[in-house]
DNA sequence: TGACTATATTCCACTTGTGGAATATAATAA
DNA sequence: TTATTATATTCCACAAGTGGAATATAGTCA
């Protein structure tokens, strides 16, 4: 996955490994979190598979750049995943794993925790709020508003699995405080 | 995870690898996917930690039955794992790598794709509808409904997640559509 | 001047997960 | 009777991800 996601920036315009490290982070990192070393490590193995080549540039003082772009390959698998049966539904839910689980303990611990999962998903949800403005002027800066299209939807997911969680997690509340005062 | 996972069915009562790998599948699976291989492989790291304790069960004719159960140091890690900072809300969606690259494919290759992930969620929310029954059915049994409000919950985030993708897929495709229109 | 941040990359030990083959027997259904 | 399903487990090669240390230099702020 995360190889495809570096293939798919890449696509846009060749970049080193620090500048997809940027990009991942300021648009990508929200829905896929990944470590500077495995991005480094992906590109490698990106190298060798032919999807991508590495141009090397020196500078002067600094340690050589390293550049990397796209290949014709590269491109074909990029519309091969892009096109394959794997919608991409498969997932892992931490949280649900430690929710199913919380009978362990008591309901006041419990609503202590769902008290920092609403708090948690209120900050992240603020922390997306100006998203969209910022997709939008990128937008305008490129000329090409419709190449934008498809990152508003992501983060239009974002925010939307995140208010569910909040609401989720509300009812969740209300429901331990019902249990209690039975 | 799924080693915390493994060790709280463990909690619940004794089983086989076996009976683990039914329970995952009846309770767990729809939001964590594991191999049976990969429950052996963890059963055996858990016995290793001295978490859980194997007792062979020698069988007449079949193989011998690995018969783990929970340790008093494998019900404290359970306990400090529910307990710990990480809440679990960081994902990882496989679904939104592929939609921020869709701009390399036409709007019509993407209203399609729009389609089989509504008619995919649809289709699972529909085998969630009798999960809540079954659920109630066997709290009755064991005479205990409190120790089923916990995966209730999880069956109700799943119900919700559900469906705000088949909206948000919806309000995709009518966007789409939109920019086709233009 | 000294500390800090940004740029730029490599390496490593480790854990986790994928995907399937292989083995064996009992029970059940066609 | 034969084929399939359920029970029960092991092994393997591989891919992916974690988490942090280590190395360099340039520019900036105080």
């Amino acid at each position: 996955m995360l190889k495809h996601g570096i293939l798919g920036l890449l696509n846009y315009k060749e970049m080193t490994g620090y500048e997809i490290m940027e990009t991942f982070r300021d648009s990508l990192n929200y829905f896929w979190d990944a470590k500077t070393s495995q991005i480094y490590r992906e590109l490698q193995g990106l190298e060798q598979k032919e999807w991508v080549i590495k141009t090397v540039v020196p500078q002067n003082g600094k340690p050589d750049k390293n550049v990397y772009s796209i290949t014709t390959t590269g491109r074909e698998e990029l519309l091969r995943w892009l096109a394959d049966d794997d919608l991409g539904l498969r997932v892992k839910t931490p949280i649900l794993m430690k929710v199913f689980f919380l009978g362990e303990r008591s309901m006041k611990e419990n609503i202590c925790y769902f008290e920092s999962v609403k708090k948690s998903c209120e900050f992240f949800l603020k922390s997306l709020e100006s998203v969209p403005q910022l997709i939008s002027a990128y937008g305008d800066m490129i000329g090409q508003k419709e190449k934008t299209l498809y990152w508003q939807m992501t983060v239009e997911y974002g925010q939307r699995s995140l208010l569910m969680q909040m609401e989720w997690a509300k009812d969740c509340i209300r429901r331990l405080e019902g249990e209690i005062n039975l």
